[in-house]
This record gives C-alpha cells, sequence and structure tokens, in this order.
DNA sequence: AATGAATGAGAATTCATTCAT
DNA sequence: TATGAATGAATTCTCATTCAT
C-alpha cells in the first residue's frame, strides 16, 4: 500500500509546483472530487480514475501535480489539519486573557465541531485515519510530527496548579476523555447520526458533567463511599 | 459489495457443514488467518486470497466452507458478538441484585474491554463497521436483531427514578457518553494505543469521573454560576 | 473441452455397470435431472455439482456411475437417438405396405415432431449440439455412426422411380429441405416459439406445399419461363 | 449474464473512443479475434483473455475499448446486422421496380447467403443467439429496434392481393418455411456443412421448389385428391 | 459402493502507474 | 505541460475431477 520511500523525503514533494501554478478554480476542483472520494472510501478503494475523472482532468496529469496517490492523500490530510487549527484559534481568539479550563475546552471543541460541521468531509477524512491498515497509518504518522494533544494537556495542567480541578484527575486522564467524546462527536455529526444543529448544545451538556465530574470535590468523604460501590 | 439475498435466507448458510465437520485446528486457523485479515482491512480490501494463502488452504476450499467472503464476514461478526455477550453477562452475575448504576456500567464496560483486552482482533473487526459505507453497514446490520444499547439507556433511566442521578442529565447523552468512552478505549485498546494492563485501572478513574459528574448535584445555584463560565 | 480419448474407447464405457445396477428410481432421477441441466445449458455450463445436488446424489458418486462429464452426455444423446427412432418407428407402423412418399414423410416427421412434444428437454438437447464448438461437435459425431438421413433420401429415390416426383428434383436436395423444415420446427416448439397443438396440422401445410413444389409439373413449357423470372 | 442496464444507455457506451482511435489494423485484429471467440463458443463461454491473448493486447486495455464483455459483444452483433442489411439491400437495388414475388425472395435470400458466404463467422454468431438463455435473448433484442421478419409476410401479401399464390397458402407459414430454410442454409453454409460454391445454386433449387409448391394450383379437384393422400 | 472435502485453473473486472506523443 | 492508451497484477468466484475414508 502506498510505497516503501522514507517519510521524510515524501514530505518534501508534496504537491509539484505544476499544481501549485494551476488556475485556482482548476486546482479547488481537484481538491474538491479528492476530499469526496477519499472521504467516502479507504485509501485503497479511492480511486484516482474517478476523481480525475470527476474533475475533469486526464488521468495523467495527476502524476503532473503529486508524485503519486499517497502523496495527494498526504496534502489533503494536511489542508485538514491546517483547517482545524484555523477553526480553533478562531474560537480561543474570543476568549479573554485568563479564561478558565472549561471554558478553553468550550471553544477548542466548538472550533473543532464548527469545521467538522462545515466540513463533514474533512472530518471524515480524519475518522478514517483510525481505520487504516496499522501499516498505513504508521505511513501517515510518519509524515505528521505528532500532532500534539499535548496542548489540551498543558491547560489541565495549569488548571490543577490553579486548584480547579480535584487532584485524583491526572491531566493525561482528562485529556484523552476529553479526545474521545470530541472526536466521537465530531465523527457521529459528520456521519450525520447527530444533526448538524443538535452537535453545539450538546457539547455544552457533554462538558457540563465532565466538568462537575472533574472539578474539586467538596467532601471527600462522600467520593470515597462511592469508590466502594465501584469496588 | 456483497449481495442482497434477504437477511434470513443469509442466516441459515451461515457456515456450510463442511467447515463444522473440520478438524479443530483446521477450523481454528482458518478463523484466526481470516480475523487476522478482516481486522487488519476494511471489508472490501480484506483478500480471501491472502487468507487462504495464510491458512494454508486452496483458494477453492474456501468456498467449500462459506457460501462467499461476505458469509465468513458475517460468521466472524457472529462469534464477536456472542462472545462479547457472555464476557458482559460474565461480569454482571458477580454483581448483588440491587447494584448501583455505576457498579453496572463498571461491570458492563469492564466485560467489554477484558474481551477487547483478550481478542483485540475482535474488536478491531466490530470498530471496523463503523467506517463501511452506509449501505454496507445495512446489510450487516439486517443479519444481527438490533443488538441494543437501549439497555444502557433503560439503567440510566431506573437511577433517575432513584434520584441518583441529577435531574438535568439527560439519559440519551449520558448513555452516549458512556458509550462513545468505554467504544474509545476498546479501540484504542486494541490497536496498542493503550497498554493491555492499563486498561481496567483506567476504566475506574474514567468511571470515577463520569459519575461525580451526572451525580446530584447539592446546590443548584453553583450550577447556573458555573454555566456563565461556559458561555 | 471433454477429454482427447480416441472416440470408440469413450463408446465402449458408456455408463458403468454401478450405473446400470441402480434401484430405477434412482436411476430415472439422476437421468432427469442430468436432461433438465444439459437441456437448459449447453454443455461446457451444464454445472455435474447441479445436477448430483438435485439428483441428491454425492458428487463423487457421479463418477462411480460415468467416466466423465462427457461419458454423461453421451449417455443422454444415445437415449434420445433411441427415443426418437422409437416414436418415428411406431408411426410408420400405421401405414399401408405402399404407402406413397409424403405419407412417409408426414408419418416420420409427425414420430418425430410428437417426441418433441412430449419431450422437449431432449429435442433442445439435441438442437444445441449444433452449437456447441466445432471440436466438441466432431468428439460428438465420432461417437455416432453417421445417424443417417439417408432412409429419407432412399425413400425420395424410390418415389422418382415410381415418377411421383418431377425429375428435376435432386434426392438430396429433397431431403435437405424436409430435414431442414422438420428440425426448424422441432427446435422452435421446444423453445416453445410454436404452441404445441399447432405444431401437427403446421406440418401438414407444410408438407402440402412441399408435395406441390416437388411433384411432377404438367407443363414443362411453364417452369421454363418461370426460370427466366428467377434468373 | 450481462447486465441489466437499459438498453439506451447501453447503445450510447457501445464501443468507447479509445477504441475508434485506435489504428485501422489493430482495431480489425481486436474485431477478427472477437468474431473468431463468439463465433466458435456461446456467451458465457466466449473468454475475453484468449480474445486479448490472440489478439496480443493486455487484458486490461479491452476495457479501455469496451465497458465489458456484453459491450463488446454488442458491437459485434450491430456490426453483423448492418452488414447484413447492406448485402441484401444491394441485391433487392439490382430487381425491376415491378419485380415478383420469388425474385424479391431470391435476391434477399441472395444477400444473406451471400454475406454469410464472405463471412461465416458472422453469420454463426447470429445463429448463437438462439440458443442462449431467454433471458440474453431478452436483453440483447432490447437493444435492437425489432429486425423485421415482418417485410417478407408483407410481400407474399402483396403477391396474394395480385392472385399469384395459391389462396390456401397463409402468409405466415409461407414466411416460416422461406425464414426457416434460408437460415439454416446459412447456418450449414457458416458451419460448412455445405460447400460456399454450391450455397447460391442450391438456393435457386429450393426457390425453384417452394415456389412451385406455393403458386396457383391449376385445378383444385386435384388438390383435394391428393389431400386424401396425406392422411 | 458411496461419500464429500480438497484442489487449482480459469473466468470477468478494476486500478495505479507509465510513457510516447 | 497535458494527454490518454497500455499495462499486468490483483480481486472474487466456479467447476470438473480426484482421493482418502
Amino acid at each position: 500500500m502506498g510505497r516503501t520511500a522514507p517519510a521524510v523525503e515524501r514530505w518534501i514533494e508534496l504537491p509539484k509546483n505544476t499544481f501549485l501554478n494551476l488556475p485556482a478554480d482548476k486546482r479547488q476542483r481537484i481538491i474538491d472530487e479528492a476530499l469526496a472520494e477519499f472521504a467516502a472510501h479507504p485509501y485503497r478503494l479511492a480511486s484516482l480514475s474517478r476523481i480525475c475523472q470527476q474533475a475533469g482532468i486526464a488521468k495523467g496529469s495527476m502524476y503532473q501535480y503529486f508524485a503519486d496517490k499517497f502523496d495527494l492523500y498526504m496534502y489533503l490530510m494536511n489542508l485538514t489539519g491546517q483547517l482545524k487549527l484555523q477553526y480553533i484559534k478562531k474560537e480561543l481568539d474570543t476568549l479573554p486573557e485568563a479564561a478558565d479550563l472549561f471554558a478553553l475546552l468550550l471553544a477548542a471543541a466548538q472550533g473543532g465541531l464548527k469545521m467538522a460541521r462545515d466540513h463533514p468531509q474533512l472530518q471524515r477524512l480524519g475518522d478514517r485515519l483510525l481505520h487504516e491498515s496499522d501499516e498505513f497509518l504508521a505511513q501517515v504518522m510518519a509524515g505528521f510530527g505528532g500532532v500534539g494533544d499535548a496542548t489540551m494537556e498543558s491547560w489541565i495542567q495549569d488548571a490543577h496548579k490553579r486548584g480547579t480541578l480535584d487532584r485524583r484527575v491526572r491531566p493525561r486522564l482528562a485529556a484523552y476523555i476529553l479526545q474521545t467524546l470530541f472526536m466521537g462527536m465530531g465523527r457521529d455529526m459528520a456521519a450525520g447520526r447527530i444533526p448538524r444543529d443538535d452537535v453545539l448544545p450538546m457539547l455544552r451538556e457533554v462538558l457540563d458533567i465532565i466538568e462537575h465530574g472533574m472539578r474539586r470535590r467538596p467532601r471527600p468523604a462522600d467520593v470515597d463511599n462511592e469508590e466502594v460501590n465501584l469496588g
């Protein structure tokens, strides 16, 4: 699947100049059709022939723009990542300097979910990644430098320092819970399992629960009682 | 992809007698290799040729055992479902009659995660399903009689009646949060992103947070204040 | 297709004793299903698996009864030929000793068509033969000793001697015309293109025309005139 | 076998431009080999692999030229139909305006037989059609706009009006007799059972007999007498 | 004598990629 | 720079035949 060339080399070629010099509308057309195809099928089943046919270009031309199928795919993944960052940054910029952890989380998640809502295909493109074969996933990940949910973890550590969160809540775990829920909601919305308009209100409900779950707990005694039940 | 034959008829053929009469080790060998293949690739890309080659049987033989690729796939899905039910049932049986909601949840999730830990391939097989085409998914689901995560929702409703949970926590949403987290953990563990031995302790931590997030909140006034923060 | 063994050897094996010793009903069952299959598909597409399944015998058993697919096929072809001869003979036996040519023809054709009517599958089995590949046809024909439409030719020669027919009608040609028409009608009836009940009256009409076309022509002059038109 | 796509859509693709733009000799080579294959085997058994191998092209290339096996087949059938019409038209054009029925028939049949003589494979291709499954036949026929042997029947009706034919000769039956004989002769010649050079003289002899059989009969009384013989 | 599991060649079709124009 | 024809390996599935029990 794909090639065996080392990831670094791959990265360099990304799209050829021939592609970047293309008239904007033609370039966009190709991007759109490629996205539609890769969002609709797993990598191996996405068909270059179909993309070319839909975009109205010759099959040979695609190879003037990108080294191969994998190159095109990585280009799209890159676009996706950049766009998501933009969305998130835009939401965070609306916050006051000293915003509370859950305000940050809500803003970030809103950014992500808004992107998923505005560009469901990009969301699906990303989701598919988790379900590609391991070899393929490794190949793709080699291209990205560990996209880092480290950011979220650091937020949580900050909140700990401020004493907002219960001390037993490990930052790693908290980040994991939040990421998992956000990704799941994004996936389900992109797949149409959650109506578009429900997703932001739903996000608030989820965060409300999580916040209560993580905040400093008033009377440790109660907690211990319950922990007995859990055992 | 697959066929259009009515689900009921399909069900009957499932594996042919030829397969069931096979010596146990040979049968297991075929199951193992098929699982490995279907766990590693989406349905359409999973290759019968590869399975046969790995299992050391002739390509034609596979068609003595199963009607076609889809039949083999459904057989594996069936095994998975049955096994998962066993795991969950076993955990639930250890609970006292009048167990608390979170005790139930912990037990059920423990069951699921133990299966995922013991049989990561089965877990991945199930996960892939979400990423197949809608059409294919419908075809597979037609074969199963509504697997029902209604159970979890009904548990939550019971807890509401007993007054354990905050009244603003909607059962649907609560069930969604829990399912998403459990599925995510199962997937990540099966993919090796969570070490096997960490998963059960981690599950407790997660449930602890969620429980605190959903339980009855002492002073409603505080909650309202916090909602301001979230805006 | 089939084998390359010399035709004569083939002939000898025809059905093995294991088949002839079979209980009559089981034997008949096999014959029936085999006929249905070979009548419905060209040789290469007729499926032994299907025959066995329909007849309720094991695939291996078929090879206890017949050397191979071709052997079974030839056995059926043989049955067909014998049955057709019986039908024809029966019709001819109803005629007076010194029957006229066209009475003979009508009787013979009636015999053939009655068989086609009573056993459309046998008729189709025979018809298919003409459309098998040349190699296959040669192989089959090698098994039959030129089934002989010589009989018909000799009848016509007799009629010539009696002066019934126009002297310009060559026996070979006359036989060809009649055979072609009879075969065509048989085929069309077996294929359902002619209703069963219409076939015998239709045969009379056809023979009526042919008879008038072949009988001694009163005034040769007229004929010559028309021959000018035909040129 | 084949597809279920509506006939009209099919028609459009017939051969792709890729095929039409091919150098003439290569295109012809492919047509020749395809004809040889489809003339030698029923549709289902005709092998694209064999055609490609014989024509010296890659298997994948065939799918650049035609949508699928059925498309190639229909293309050949089309060629056949067009060519046959040309042959027949050419013969009919040699006739005077007010030609006699049997002059028309002779001309038309000569056209058909000349085509069969010049292109025996095309003839066999058409003949096979009768022995395909009804379902397949319907699919093919859906692509043709009713080839119409109504023409011949109308000729015969005209002849009736002019009083050339005996009034007891039904046009339907007459047309059937002629069609059956012509088709039979075409088939037998294409299969090599009639020497090429014999076929046109033979056709004259056949038509001479048929003409005498159908023309107005001088003394009805005689005819009745003969009918007694036929009984 | 009867079984039925095993086999492997061969079928149609798809697709990323190359290369001459 | 753009084209689109050519390629061949890979896919699922069928079937007559063999052979150990």
